[in-house]
Formats: structure tokens, C-alpha cells, sequence
DNA sequence: CTGAAAGCGCTTACAG
DNA sequence: CTGAAAGCGCTTACAG
């Protein structure tokens, strides 16, 4: 068994030319291109094609420091196989933002899982510190591993809001906040004064902005808030009849569709007896994101997330923060979420 | 302004511990842990954690160390927006197994583009070694890229076969002669005797393997073999009409969607007329590619490239390559395709 | 114009 | 048990 062939180095080709390793590294970088002499400079060029050199990156980068890899971490799968498929349009933006700025993308994935989420510290130490910076998703976030990235001043950007009680945290969100607010504003201006607002996500940054955009909406207009989290459509209609609202915000998409469902078992029809608004989805025109969601007839009343450019903004904030740059738009950045008047937002019945 | 974040060296763990490099070193790949004293270990696995270091894997990788990372390079983007997202269950497989072996993935996208395509080597220069090993996967290959990387033996496998003068390339394909051929059957039973092969890719390994399929079962039968290689469904339909065929197979979704449609627009009857099967698309039980695929209202006849399965033994066949492993099964493996009796393929009209 | 040398961060024999 | 040193392949001042 032979053992493998060894790459040609600068050296060698070096010794083959009858020069010195370094005069191979002019030609091969040969912005000076002056100081090499016409008659050296072609037999190392000669030596160079005969041999197949190609450089090895290793030492080049290690040279140079930068290895010129931007980390992506999830903390679910990065490539998921549900219908929702939550995560393609922010890998869509940062790929293109990635390659566009000359990065390649370090995905962690090997770190294994507790309690079938992946962790960034694994038994004490920070694999991410293999790329330059990294950029973060996820629904799910370990607060202590947030405060502990912080801590070590590791360059990375979150996609979403995220706050830590350990420092300022980089991030592109969405604004949810004005969006709601919108959304409200569109219920009450199609003649709604019972809009109650229905969160079924946990208490995170996202349900957060969207109660505070709601909160906010109903305090403009002297309103009591009508909040429900609720996971049994049934009870939620029971609670919109109790509390007689005549129009929902729901903040997420198959929710929506099941109180809608639910309402039409129940003679409840939707938008006629009731107006729904989803509080965020994929923009499809950015993305075929939408189409591989839930399939669904009805054109809601919505706002978009603009998950393709959160994609790219994270990547640009990030390579600015790496290249020692303070991002003129800050390291917090909201991006609008376009509101989609679709057909289930109508006048309430009188 | 700040200045970009440096990143902790070994030197600087050491100097905070008070202890040489080489020892930091020696913590961190404890193989040999017998011989570091509880005292100082303890004192460098603070500093450790102190500094948040992590390993710089160019350095690593420079002095031939592995990384357990697995580079994926494709010839178009890997996150891709079209519709037909034709890689997704691949890499769906790809992340699946990697994760499961503890490999990250080190997605190669900085080369650059030329005519739209990526490329492995950029000005002489080849990224991948930063991975110990990589897969590749495209429909565009470039064969000279091929040739040099078999030369310089860096690991990889390919997802699809491909051949190379250059030498033995590895690979997880699917065995699209044999699933051609059993088309091929299908439509014989169904009574079919001129049965048509339409070819609209190029003179790539998959053609090549649909058409010795093609062949192979046309001998069979003592039939003449009828081969189109035509964009244009009119014309397509204009030579199914001069050669008299009943059946057609089709080596693409897209074009039997616009072979049908354009026959319906002739007055032809897709299957009553004509029966058409599909050579080839994604199993949809085993990711949701196909429902992201062009949506179509036929239940086409055809078979399925095993996707999702072809990214994890070509893993799996890297990972073995990688361990000094010849795999068992070899490393040219062609998965077999599933048939999808669809409504496509009938009895010829009397 | 060219060579010798330093050093990027790391691992691994080799001495003490 | 620990430190000093060599060397992986490369780029870049620095001398000649």
C-alpha cells in the first residue's frame, strides 16, 4: 500500500525552478509584478504548470488570519423537512449575502442534542469559534448560552430579537410591534371595536412585540385589550363568543387556520361573522418559502416577514462587525414587515 | 471605531495560565492525559474557559489534523430559490448523517462565479482542504476540475455518477438504466410497441444511463429504438406523430408537463392518446421536495431517485474513505429507484 | 531583482 | 511532568 502522494508545495516547485520558496509566492501573488525578472518569472511559471500547483489554503489564510468563514447555527435543523420550512428563506439571504461577500458558511450541526435541540457549548466548550463570527436562528433560544456568547465576546449576529440580561445582543429582527399595530389599525378601520389578540408561541421576544404592537393599538384608541393564549381552538371561540369580539389577531399561521376551521364547524363563518388577521409570514415574492407552507385556500389579511433580507442584513452586519466596523444602522436593526390585505378582514356583521 | 475582535491563541491561554504553549496544547487533545498534573491542567482549563478559546482550525488542519468537518460543494446554489429546489432532499440526507457521525458541514460558496457556476479551483487555488473531506453535487460538473482534484487525491464523493479519465471517482448515484427500463416494461405490458425516448438534458451521465436503459430493453423486445432529442414539444409531437409512437419516455417533469399540455392543445389525449412516463423525480414520502416541486395535477407514471438516501451513504461512504475504510459495498454505488404507477401509462388506442 | 528569515496557530517528537 | 523547538505552507518585510 503506497502511501498518498504528497501536494506540491511552494518548495518544490521552488527547488524545480532553481530559486527560493519565496520568489514561487511573488509569482503566484503578483501584485508587484515588477520585481521579478522577465527570465525567473518564466521558469517558475514553467515549474509551476509542469507540477499542477495549486495553493494550499491553509497557510494562506493562516497568514492572513481570517479564515473567511461565517458560522450559521440553529438550534433545529438547518435543512428541516416539515411543511413549514420555516428557515429556508433567511439561509436563501444569507448564502447570497455569504458568497457575495467571499465567505463560506461553516454549518454546526455535530454538536448532538438535548432534548432534540443542538447546543452551542458542548461539554463546556464553543465550537462556533471555529468560523470567524457566526449568525444564530432559531426559535428556540438558551438563555444561558446567549449570556455566555456575550461573555466571550464572540462576533455574532441573531436573526430575531433577542435580548440578554448579559449585554447587548447584535441582531436583524422583524418588527413586529408596528406590524400589529398596523393590523389593528386595519381591523379598526374596516369598523371592528372588539379586537382581541390570541398568542399561542411562549414568552419570547416575538410574542412580546406582538402584544406590545397590540397593547399599543388598543391604548390609542381607548380600548380594553382582549388577550388569549389559548392551544384548543374550540376554547378560543368560546372566549371570542364570551368576550364578543368580532375580530382576531392570531400570531401564527396554523393557528389561524384551525380557529377558522373550528368557527365553520360551529357555524361560524370566517370573515363574515368574524374577521381574522395572521400576525407574520414569508413575503413570497422573495422566496418560494410560501408555497411550501401550509397549502391553504384562504388569503389572509397579514403582514410578511421579510425573512430574505434578514438573511442578508445579518451576513452584512456581521462582516462589518469582523471587519471592525460599526454598522451605521447600529447592531439592532427592525426591519418593516409589508402588511397583505387579503379578503379576511372584513366590516363586522351589524 | 473598535478594532476587529482578535481571537485567543493557544500563546495567550498559556501566558494567562502561566505555562508554555505546548502544554495548552497537550490539555486540549488530552489523549495523552496521564501526563499533565491535576494542578496545572486545572490552572489551563481555566484560562481555558476564562478566554472562551476555541481551536483555530487552519492551524490545526496545517500541522494534518482533522477537523470533523465535511465539505459540500455544489455547482449552483445550495439553498436555491427556484422552484423545482432540486437539492434539498440531498442535502436533507447530507445534514442528517453528518450530524449523526459528528461531522459540522463547511458549505463552499466564496469562489465566485463564472457563466453563473461555481468552481472548485479559483485562480489555482482549491478551498476545499480546509474540510477533510467534501461531497459534491451539481448538475453541472466540470470535468477538468474533476481530472484535478482525483490528482491531487483529496477525499470526496460525488452525488450522482460521474466518470473521469483522470482516474476512479467515488459516488452515490441512482440507477437510472435499470428504472428506465422497467418503464420501458411497464409500458410493453400495457401493449405499447413503439415506445419513444425523449432526451432533453445534455451529454451527461444521467442521459447516457437513460438511454442505455432505453436500449438495452428495446433489444430485448427486437424493437427499433426511437430517440428524440428535441426542446420544442411541438416538434416533439410532430415526430411521436411521423414515427407513429404511442408511448413516451420523458427524462424530464418539466417537459412531459409541456409535452402533455401542448398535446392537449393538439387535440391528443394524455394517456388515452398518448402514454407518457416521467424518468425520474423526487420520493415525496421521504422529504416534501416534491411538493415544492412543479405542482401538477397529473399522477404521472414514472420512477423516484432515492434522494434523501443518496446523501446519507454518500456520507457515510466519506466518513468510511476518511477512516482509512474501503467501504464494503464500494465505493460506485448505484441506489435503485422506486417505480410510481401513476395514470399515465395505459393501453395504446386500438 | 533575489534570498534568507520571521511568523501566522497549531501538534508532536525531543530533551530536560 | 514540563519547556523549548521544529515544522506544516504560506506571505511579507528586510537585507543584500
Amino acid at each position: 500500500m503506497s502511501s498518498p502522494p504528497r501536494r506540491i508545495t511552494q518548495a518544490e516547485v521552488a527547488r524545480i525552478a532553481g530559486v527560493s520558496q519565496a520568489m514561487v509566492s511573488l509569482v503566484l501573488n503578483g501584485s508587484d509584478s515588477l520585481r521579478v525578472s522577465p527570465k525567473t518569472r518564466n521558469r517558475i511559471e514553467e515549474a509551476l504548470r509542469s507540477t499542477g500547483y495549486t495553493v494550499d489554503i491553509m497557510g494562506r489564510r493562516l497568514r492572513g488570519k481570517s479564515n473567511r468563514i461565517l458560522g450559521v447555527f440553529s438550534y433545529e435543523s438547518v435543512f428541516p423537512s416539515g411543511v413549514a420550512d420555516f428557515y429556508r428563506p433567511f439561509l436563501l439571504g444569507i448564502e447570497e449575502e455569504a458568497e457575495a461577500q467571499g465567505f463560506d458558511l461553516m454549518l454546526f450541526i455535530s454538536g448532538g442534542r438535548v432534548d432534540g435541540r443542538r447546543r452551542v457549548y458542548e461539554k463546556g466548550e464553543n465550537r462556533l469559534g471555529i468560523a470567524d463570527g457566526c449568525i444564530l436562528l432559531g426559535r428556540h433560544t438558551d438563555r444561558e448560552e446567549l449570556a455566555r456568547l456575550l461573555d466571550e465576546r464572540f462576533p455574532f449576529v441573531f436573526i430575531g430579537r433577542r435580548e440578554s440580561s448579559a449585554g447587548r445582543v447584535s441582531y436583524v429582527g422583524a418588527d413586529y410591534t408596528t406590524a400589529t399595530r398596523e393590523l389593528y389599525e386595519c381591523a379598526w378601520a374596516a369598523g371592528h371595536f372588539r379586537i382581541g389578540l390570541l398568542s399561542v408561541s411562549g414568552e419570547n421576544e416575538a410574542t412580546i412585540d406582538r402584544r406590545a404592537g397590540y397593547l399599543a393599538a388598543a391604548r390609542v384608541h381607548r380600548r380594553q385589550a382582549n388577550m388569549i393564549t389559548e392551544d384548543d381552538p374550540r376554547v378560543v371561540l368560546a372566549q371570542v363568543r364570551a368576550r364578543r369580539l368580532t375580530a382576531l389577531l392570531v400570531d401564527s399561521f396554523a393557528m389561524a387556520e384551525a380557529v377558522r376551521s373550528s368557527a365553520s364547524a360551529e357555524g361560524i363563518r370566517v370573515p363574515e361573522d368574524l374577521s381574522i388577521a395572521v400576525l407574520g409570514d414569508s413575503d413570497p415574492t422573495q422566496s418560494n418559502a410560501f408555497s411550501s407552507e401550509v397549502p391553504s385556500e384562504v388569503d389572509w389579511t397579514m403582514f410578511r416577514i421579510p425573512r430574505h433580507e434578514m438573511g442578508t442584513r445579518a451576513v452584512r452586519m456581521l462582516t462589518q462587525l469582523l471587519g471592525g466596523v460599526t454598522p451605521a444602522e447600529g447592531t439592532q436593526l427592525l426591519l418593516p414587515c409589508a402588511i397583505a390585505e387579503g379578503t379576511t378582514v372584513v366590516a363586522p356583521p351589524t
